[in-house]
DNA sequence: CTGAAAGCGCTTACAG
DNA sequence: CTGAAAGCGCTTACAG
């Protein structure tokens, strides 16, 4: 049979209010009455009923997470770092999906409902974030990491993408490339058009202004880098670089180079976005642009709980800081 | 405020029991009673307090998964697996890492003591079998998602070691390779011992028993797999082929025979095991034995769930098959 | 410093 | 077919 706080006030001979007390560790209790009380504690190995304690307090201690899909390169670093950071603060996390459409979406939204969480951390929300909206409003504390898009109505955290973009450009430069190819992601994503933005300012600033030819919408999957830059290649464009916003498409470039004959970093150079595993292992290896996924897990998990347990004001988005892995990719010096 | 039972029992005008149970769809209700309960639900959106559900039943319908982490590549897919059957099942699923030591497995436990879930997965559990063992005694169901060992005490699911350690031999032997290279993981695991049998018996069924000296221990890292090849290769043994027992050592493997001015698959064909994102992207692409990584974590997840709602006995384990997807590294025909 | 009692939002015998 | 009441295991005013 279960240990409840009953068995622990009769084997200690108090009531539950005294034993509830030294359980939340309240000053009002007799130094000697709360020994005592731990010591039955201990003795009989009681644990309070998280179901009982949420339900007497109104919440769960337990934080959702929403992810589109958990296979995506990068997630496991991200979600890492929400479970750390999480656990650490002696929370639990309930782990959902959207990846099955609308059915899925119902069912999450009454899991928020249900009030099985206190909060929630949302993974790039494409097509649900009307959904978040609804239920940010009705009082859910909700954090994003997100790079897609602007979500004004959230705290967020993203990585630095405008500055991202500027530092492949000023690495590109520093290796003498001149002629970049940049292949970019979807335009609709706000992280792609800082990364062009930051990425053009540099290269102007370098005193090279991009070729306008040479900026290439692509969809962030290695096919369609590959045919992108086959494509270009076999139009008999002249590049010396390319600028990829993804590490898959950046793959995919790679094959269609390599294909053509061209040699990596010789003939031309090429930097990526993300650094997933992959990157270190690829031939040449990657050079890219690093985004802190682990940190940004931990940093929105940070925001979350700050809301929960202190109370805090949503606060500003976090930018963090992304860095350039070097690799022969680019350089074979 | 929340909406609560009792707020749809006075609106419809009935007592909280019926509409309990017309929730719980028993089928004592009139039938217009239950309809006009249900149009009340509709109405004001009320959705069960999960908490007070799972107090009332003493039970919370969640589930819980234990991984050492979730960073590796194949992670995703296993968690991916589990969550979609676990959501499809109307259960929730609290995640937890036990990669900071003792302390994380003490905050654990006493999750599993305050009744947070009904049911647990573990992903190889190594320091923290005797705390499972502990808890399945003390009647918390247990499923394991596990390669590395025998635990004749949990149901568990792995893939077929075995048979897949074979059909790499038979592989190699189809190619026309007779000196393989074994790079082994650490003999301790059951899985990697598995591998070895299956490969060693295929071998000498084929008319080519393996040479002891070419059977070396590894442990499964890239940077080990590397640093064995190249001794080898230093020591100037000779093999046509390498069975990697995990892909991350087969690409180690690849760069010390690239780095010796080996080519693959002229020289040595090199097979590996597992097929994680990465094998399809190395140069050249990386033939495996695929692991079904998904389909583990959602068998996994429905042994627990039969259990946890049909009230079935534990049940012998499930072992998935795997097969050799064919890349580069063994053959350019 | 301590305890009796009400309450959190449900379910489930039990009685009718 | 339906409801009053007890109970799940806690917390929290309130009173002393």
């Amino acid at each position: 049979m279960r240990v409840t706080i009953a068995d622990v006030a009769r084997m200690a001979g108090v009531s539950k209010t005294t034993v509830s007390r030294v359980l939340n560790t309240r000053d009002e209790v007799d130094r000697s009455t709360a020994a005592r009380v731990r010591d039955v504690i201990d003795q009989l190995g009681y644990v309070p009923s998280s179901g009982a304690v949420g339900l007497a307090r109104g919440q769960s201690r337990t934080v959702g997470m929403l992810v589109p899909s958990l296979t995506w390169p990068w997630m496991g670093e991200v979600v890492q770092g929400v479970v750390d950071t999480v656990e650490a603060a002696e929370f639990g996390l309930l782990l959902f999906t959207c990846n099955r459409g609308t059915e899925s979406v119902e069912r999450f939204t009454s899991q928020v409902s249900a009030r099985a969480f206190d909060g929630l951390l949302v993974v790039e929300p494409e097509n649900t974030l009307a959904m978040l909206t609804a239920l940010h409003r009705r009082g859910l504390p909700v954090v994003l990491i997100d790079d897609r898009g602007r979500h004004p109505e959230f705290p967020y955290v993203t990585a630095a993408n405008r500055e991202g973009g500027a530092s492949a450009a000023r690495h590109l430069l520093a290796v003498g490339r001149h002629r970049p190819l940049v292949l970019a992601g979807p335009l609709r994503f706000g992280c792609v058009r800082e990364r062009l933005d930051g990425f053009r300012a540099a290269y102007a600033d370098g005193g090279h202004p991009l070729d306008p030819a040479l900026i290439v919408e692509s969809d962030f999957t290695e096919a369609d880098g590959r045919e992108v830059v086959r494509r270009l290649l076999a139009e008999g464009r002249d590049f010396d670089a390319v600028f990829a916003h993804n590490d898959l498409a950046a793959v995919g470039a790679m094959a269609a180079l390599r294909a053509a004959g061209l040699r990596m970093p010789e003939d031309v150079a090429v930097i990526g976005f993300d650094d997933i595993p992959l990157a270190g292992h690829t031939e040449p290896a990657l050079t890219t642009v690093r985004q802190p996924m682990r940190e940004m897990g931990e940093t929105a998990a940070r925001m979350l709980l700050a809301r929960l347990t202190g109370g805090a004001p949503p606060g500003p988005p976090a930018v963090l800081p992304t860095s350039v892995v070097v690799r022969r990719s680019t350089t074979n010096g």
